[in-house]
DNA sequence: CATCTATGCGCAATCGTATGCGCAATCTCT
DNA sequence: AGAGATTGCGCATACGATTGCGCATAGATG
């Protein structure tokens, strides 16, 4: 396996077995095959009843291709996610799933790690045209990907990040709102040094909760206690240690999404500090696992739900109607406190 | 808020530009068109460039499933799971993924919820034949799906799951040596009251664990104690409640994997059970979450990248080469000890 | 019994791409 | 300069399924 790439031409290596044999085998044309697997009524129920147990018996299974080819549509939508590790997803692409099968759709899942930008041009070939449409819910806000989609045709929604300047259906939480909610729940909370730990800057949902935060709690945040990182636990557990690092140590910590927030919790307590006596966490989704037991965390809920369902509608709306005009969908955020916001000590504990 | 957008660019309808158009364009036929994108050295330089600045400009694409009827093969390779929420799947996932893009293919992801039935005929359906090979990791014992697939003439490779009878390639874990190795060490430890919180048992890997747990540790289990539930953390964290409502309950848990671990130590906590002082824990697997600060679970290791490089390879081979003679590989278990393990408290001094 | 209609099925074109084959134009060499 | 070798491109077909159209056969009707 690690000899160089050779080009193998793809070859079939089973012979599949194809209306035409079952046709031979029958005694008719391949035409009427089809008609009767079909459900033509130019078909006599005889011919339609010993065509269908033959080709049951044959094992024959249209083929995937040349009905696409001529029928000009596979049926078949891809979700295009960055990443698997964030539990949201899964809620989303669940969601999706169920909101395109009541149309007929299927689904496919591509994931695209934003990382690895080399395999962009696989996964774009791989779309072309096999797929009606696509949910992109990976963009950074520099990709050019969901452009040349729209170039070539494919009808795309994208969900939960947005990229400006798209002529598309765009389906997002309000994390403008989103940030202020959780900047104010700790204003209130009494917090006046607040450190915070965001993913990628350059994904949308990043950069607008940011604003969202520095807008209600610009003056507690010190612009070094603002960090960029990524979407993962261990991003999030790296970032703790380098910001409590400094002399004047935050209370308290805005996460850029739950695992963000967990990685900092799990960072905090080896650590040996305390949550949420010495340091408050918040962080934003409201995934499933904030609320098991062992993290307790409060979070800034989103529809995810409501979202995934909006985007299927959308999707299969421009699939079907050309004439669709694209809108753009933003979904309120809610406040869900538990148990990892609290007010500061009174007494900064010395260290 | 919640405005579509009023200012809209009526969206050009989109007719997929093919290469007879472009070919028109420039003036020349068709299979030049073809020629000159694909490489082929029948095409002087000056034609080439021309075509291929041409195809750039109008935003040409080719049409995979042209493309696929009539090079009989897709390069694409599906991954069919039953469950996006065991992170075991995401590393077995990005394994499979580079492995088989080292050969050229592409992946996509398949979700089939294992209680949802229904969806199989659609998911069927989708594969047919715009897929080259799939690796089911989803199967349950009883199901008749891959041995379908199996009659459809597709490439399979199971992985991880494992079905009797089935003439295909086999990746798995050796499961009835992880649950020795489980009960072995609950067992070193002195643990003389077991219980067994599983997953569904039509699952293999439930199944064999379960054996090698009896095969060690059968005289410490009351069959009342071994339960089944989900691969997952309210699974793990209900049956928890109910096996510790009986009257004698037991000093150790084996849960069926580590989600259901971390369910049944969520639930440990919220009960007020200490662990590993009042009960010990293991799970299997070892996903990246068991060693997060906040758990520290002890578990059975898999090699998770070694069964998905595997499998990958497997599955490659068998597209590839016709004649090739599945084969089923065994992969060993080791554990790895940490925080949620220890002597029964009888048996040991207060700390 | 002849004519009309409905029914059942075959013929052939089509979807877009890839490719073997053949013909024409250009180039090479004596 | 003429014959052969080479190059560049068009023609036609195949991949497998769907579908409009038309023809034949059966049954119905006067």
């Amino acid at each position: 396996m690690d000899s160089p790439t050779t080009d193998v031409t793809p070859k079939a290596s089973i012979s599949r077995v194809t209306s035409k044999e079952v046709a031979v085998a029958a005694g008719v044309h391949q035409s009427t095959v089809s008609r009767a697997l079909r459900g033509d009524p130019g078909v006599a129920d005889s011919t339609r009843s010993m065509i269908k147990e033959l080709a049951q018996a044959l094992g024959y299974v249209p083929n995937r291709s040349a009905r696409t080819l001529r029928e000009q549509g596979s049926r078949v939508v891809g979700v295009m996610v960055d990443n698997l590790d964030n539990p949201f997803y899964h809620l989303l692409l669940a969601h999706i799933h169920r909101g395109v099968s009541e149309a007929g759709y299927s689904t496919v899942l591509l994931v695209d790690p934003l990382h690895r930008r080399a395999d962009f041009s696989r996964l774009e070939r791989l779309l072309d045209s096999s797929l009606d449409g696509l949910v992109v819910s990976t963009a950074a806000l520099d990709s050019d990907t969901p452009s040349r989609l729209v170039q070539q045709g494919i009808p795309i929604v994208l969900a939960v990040r947005s990229v400006p300047g798209l002529d598309v259906d765009i389906v997002e939480p309000d994390n403008m709102a989103a940030g202020r909610e959780a900047a104010r729940h700790l204003s209130e909370l009494g917090h006046e040094s607040i450190a915070v730990i965001m993913g990628p800057a350059v994904v949308s949902t990043s950069a607008e909760r940011l604003r969202g935060v520095l807008d209600v709690a610009g003056d507690a945040i010190a612009p070094e206690n603002i960090v960029h990182g990524q979407y993962s636990h261990d991003s999030g557990q790296s970032l703790l240690q380098r910001v409590m690092q400094r002399k004047d140590p935050p209370t308290a910590i805005i996460a850029g999404n739950d695992i963000i927030a967990i990685g900092v919790l799990d960072s905090a307590r080896r650590a040996g500090i305390r949550v949420p006596e010495d340091l408050s966490i918040i962080g934003f989704d409201d995934i499933p696992m904030s609320s098991w037991h062992s993290f307790r965390l409060t979070t800034v809920h989103q529809d995810v739900q409501g979202m995934a369902i909006q985007a299927a509608r959308c999707l299969i709306e421009s699939i079907q109607n050309p004439d669709h005009r694209p809108a753009h969908y933003r979904y309120p955020a809610s406040l869900t406190v538990r148990g990892t916001t609290a007010p500061p000590s009174a007494a900064q504990p010395p260290r």
